[in-house]
DNA sequence: ATGCATGAGCT
DNA sequence: GCTCATGCATA
């Protein structure tokens, strides 16, 4: 069953209490410490048991009114950036702020080389447009091309193991030294190329900065320690049965944008609330968009490849590479729309309205 | 490493 | 309500 379980979360800021680890280089080429609780040497951060709130009584703000209460304590370190234009980011605000006044010393702004004059979202600098190799410069003040964030991510990756960093150091490295805190997710997904093509460009030059600063420091540790605001609640991660998720995977391919009517009676007829179903679709749209594309393969493929590398086409899913057609950064004109990298899946048309029947959803049953 | 979720900013 | 950046929680 869709256990859609709702539990006290926690709040919504930088709680980085579950892994912190900071000491450069204490470990070295091993990269498996992170995330499992088990402070593996380098850092040893016992006082970070479990959340407070797990404890907290079960008061569902969900069940009831999911959306609400949302007093909202943004993070300090402005993970939000005001990104007005998102045809090419293009104000680097660092305004950070720490709540509990930090001794951290931000500087605010990083050096903007970009100097984009696209204002519309769809001039997006041609990633794939690698003009020829001569000698190329990917460290240079322009926007990278899909190749260079590529062989960027890979080298990064590979310096920051040897260094001895996780991926949740470099995140936190990051905000002691420029005012941002990133998740080791979002390292991760640099790393892995899981980022949008824009997202992908804003987080190079940090760290790459930051690769810079790691090993000439060669034994400088910056350690902080984030504190975290607490009170948010959040829900929890629903779980959808992998048969439910064929099904959606199904109605995306014949329509990636449901309506709300759609939406609603799609999640009807899958016993799910309205809202996870809206936010399926959001994310699976979103997955489309990342450099590199989910694989909505039907039913077969992966033969031979062993190693971290795409299967071919499958008419699905071009592997981002080279001079992979996937990216799905804009286009650099206007006129252009259909950025599917789906040659199928184009057609829109009758939804068959799964009747609309019972009106209460058989979720939060307790 | 990823799935589901939150929230700012647009439209 | 969507997109986009981002991350907690989880597999």
């Amino acid at each position: 069953m869709a256990a859609t379980t709702y539990m006290p979360g926690e709040l919504d800021l930088g709680n980085l209490s579950g892994y912190h680890a900071a000491s450069p280089r204490s470990v070295e080429p091993a990269e498996m410490k992170y995330q499992h609780h088990l402070h593996a040497g380098g850092s040893p951060s016992p006082g970070a048991p479990l959340n407070p709130w797990a404890a907290l009584p079960p008061s569902d703000p969900w069940a009831m009114h999911q959306h609400h209460a949302h007093a909202d304590v943004k993070p300090p370190s402005g993970p939000h950036e005001h990104r007005h234009l998102q045809g090419g980011w293009h104000a680097p605000v660092v305004s950070a702020h720490y709540g509990a006044g930090s001794p951290v010393s931000l500087h605010a702004g990083y050096p903007v080389p970009m100097h984009q004059h696209h204002m519309l979202r769809d001039v997006q600098p041609s990633p794939h447009l690698h003009h020829h190799a001569l000698d190329r410069d990917p460290p240079e003040e322009d926007t990278p091309t899909s190749d260079d964030l590529e062989a960027f991510a890979k080298q990064f990756k590979q310096r920051r193991i040897k260094l001895g960093f996780t991926q949740a150091d470099v995140g936190l490295a990051l905000g002691t030294l420029y005012g941002n805190v990133f998740s080791q997710t979002t390292i991760c997904r640099f790393e892995a190329l899981q980022l949008s093509f824009k997202n992908m460009c804003k987080l190079k030059p940090l760290l790459q900065k930051w690769l810079e600063e790691a090993d000439s420091t060669t034994g400088s540790p910056t350690s902080i320690d984030k504190i975290a605001a607490q009170g948010r609640k959040r829900k929890k991660r629903t779980s959808i049965e992998v048969s439910v998720k064929g099904a959606l995977e199904q109605h995306f391919h014949k329509q990636p944008k449901p309506s709300a009517q759609e939406i609603t009676s799609l999640a009807d007829s899958l016993q799910l609330e309205k809202e996870v179903v809206r936010v399926w679709f959001c994310n699976r749209r979103q997955k489309e968009k990342r450099m590199t594309p989910p694989n909505t393969l039907g039913g077969e493929m992966m033969d031979g490849m062993g190693h971290g590398h795409y299967a071919h086409d499958v008419h699905g899913s071009p592997p981002l590479h080279s001079h992979s057609p996937a990216l799905s950064p804009p286009h650099a004109h206007p006129a252009h729309a259909p950025q599917h990298s789906h040659p199928h899946a184009a057609h829109q048309h009758a939804q068959h309205a799964q009747h609309a029947l019972q009106g209460a959803h058989t979720l939060a049953a307790h």
